[in-house]
DNA sequence: CGAACTGTAATGAGGTTAGTTACAGTTCGA
DNA sequence: TCGAACTGTAACTAACCTCATTACAGTTCG
């Protein structure tokens, strides 16, 4: 089935907060543009706060920004902030050690495994906030002139 | 928490296989190296089966055994024949049209996980099964001599 | 004080995973 | 021709994860 959409989630709220610049938005906010609801966003976008790419101000008039600049924020780092662990699982439970295949099988894995890991991983670093905000403009724009 | 583990139970099976040349495997003996359980090993390897990576043979005296040569078996064909669909999950439904970033942020994002998901495949996919054979023909030839 | 926020716990429905039991179908050898 | 040794599958379980929701405590500001 694959990992969750978490990261789908937070980079469309890291987008949506890139989109309005400096302006702070609240969960309310960002969950209407993600059709879903404010608490959800709160626990993606606290993810994102641990890990240093949004701030959040409590109380009256509090709500979320960018900690950075959307060009320092690579889609690697939504997805780094809020999926953990491997991508790929490894063996349920250690393979048999009388056999050849068994006993070795798991430390082979491990380097393929962290090296395609890697490579996805090196791939989601290439794009930041602010391709995707270009992006963005580009199409609504192009849209606009055609209208 | 990542995908199933069942690429590295294929990984492991199809590299037993490879280990004992053209000889035919009972489940049973797949699932002792695994230490696992015969009906899983059947039900991962019948994906393989359907992948057209290996054979089943039914009946007393049958088994399992490749279907192709190891070097011509990628880890990237056992991933692909056992874990479908998507590894980044995409919105776990569509996002507002009423926003810019809602109604553009899909399929930027599609573009941006098939890239990242093509290249952790290419890199699972230039490891054979041959290749991890000769690495534990290497690394058990090498506890031989220090012995 | 009270409205408007964040932060977080608790809960529930639905789906997936790994593992198991059970059994039907196939093949081969004695 | 029977029975042992296999594959192929269905059905079931416990554990876990995901997404969504309700509820409420804490914070801030007018």
């Amino acid at each position: 089935m694959g990992l969750s959409s978490r990261s789908a989630v937070a980079i469309h709220a890291l987008t949506l907060l890139a989109r309005w610049g400096g302006k702070s938005l609240t969960s309310a906010e960002i969950a209407d543009s993600l059709e879903s609801n404010p608490v959800l966003v709160r626990r993606i976008l606290g993810s994102l706060r641990d890990a240093g790419l949004v701030w959040a101000t409590e109380g009256r008039g509090g709500g979320w920004t960018l900690a950075r600049e959307p060009r320092q924020i690579t889609l690697h780092d939504a997805f780094a902030a809020v999926e953990p662990g491997p991508i790929l699982s490894r063996h349920p439970h250690p393979p048999s050690a009388e056999c050849e295949v068994g006993r070795n099988i798991q430390a082979l894995l491990e380097v393929e495994f962290q090296d395609a890991e890697r490579a996805m991983q090196e791939r989601l670093g290439r794009t930041t906030i602010a391709d995707l905000r270009q992006r963005v403009f580009d199409i609504e724009r192009e849209l606009g002139l055609k209208r």
